[in-house]
DNA sequence: TTAAGTGCAAAAAGTTTGCTCGTAA
DNA sequence: TTACGAGCAAACTTTTTGCACTTAA
């Protein structure tokens, strides 16, 4: 255990959003200058490895990272403001592995996430413009 | 209109299934091999912006095509073969937008997506070995 | 001491873009 | 003819990796 590893977990704990790796590497090489994107990449792919970390794909490209010990749930995105939002739904469970078993599969994962805006808020043009 | 956005087009069209740039390049260069892969690039994000395509994320790193006149569904993905399924499920739809609601927001759009496994299909360690 | 870990820079992989040339209309 | 599109290669972004050096144990 290095002092790298040390501060990256450490940052990784004191985390309650889903940062990517990018977003990581700020926070670390706060603490700790001599840190470089190579060993987070590193540290991050360990702790998925092992378990600890749980590697999301919200779109946008980059992978962002949560402790796995969080329980089941799934993500809401507030499509205006990028923030995350978890929720779990049992009844969703239950319909998704009857889904899958109507169609000869046994669910192995998935994958759920809402996009929505904050109600009351109004809807814009592409651009941004009103 | 040219050639080459003429063969793209024809490919997408013919294709019932979810390729990637790189597959869509294969089956183009097929018809007229003086295509390039730039020429694909642009083309579905052209066909994207003009809603006539819709990008998709299976993981794996590269976006995946399907036209977007195929009504409302999801997607079950079969994690041993790639192949994807599509299926819809009414109430899903209406579950999330309850969730939703629940939080506070309005839902906007979502991504639902089931990696699965044929069922019966025995359970393999992670390099492939039984 | 020594095996594991780190930094750096280069390499991959997927996608976009600048520039020049070709071609549809 | 001319403006839009294509080809090529270079650039870009995210992630991985080779290699020499450092460090925890």
């Amino acid at each position: 255990m290095t002092g790298q590893r040390r501060v990256i977990a450490r940052v990784l704990s004191a985390a309650d959003d889903h940062p990517d790796v990018e977003e990581l590497y700020r926070r670390a090489t706060t603490l700790d200058a001599r840190i470089s994107i190579a060993t987070v990449y590193r540290t991050v792919r360990l702790l998925e490895e092992h378990g600890i970390l749980e590697r999301r794909d919200f779109g946008g490209g980059r992978a962002r990272y949560e402790p796995s010990d969080q329980g089941h749930h799934y993500h809401l995105i507030d499509i205006d403001t990028g923030k995350v939002i978890e929720f779990q739904d049992a009844e969703q469970d239950r319909l998704m592995r009857e889904v899958a078993e109507r169609l000869g599969f046994e669910l192995v994962s998935l994958r759920l996430e809402l996009f929505a805006r904050r109600a009351g808020r109004p809807r814009r043009g592409r651009d941004g413009t009103p």
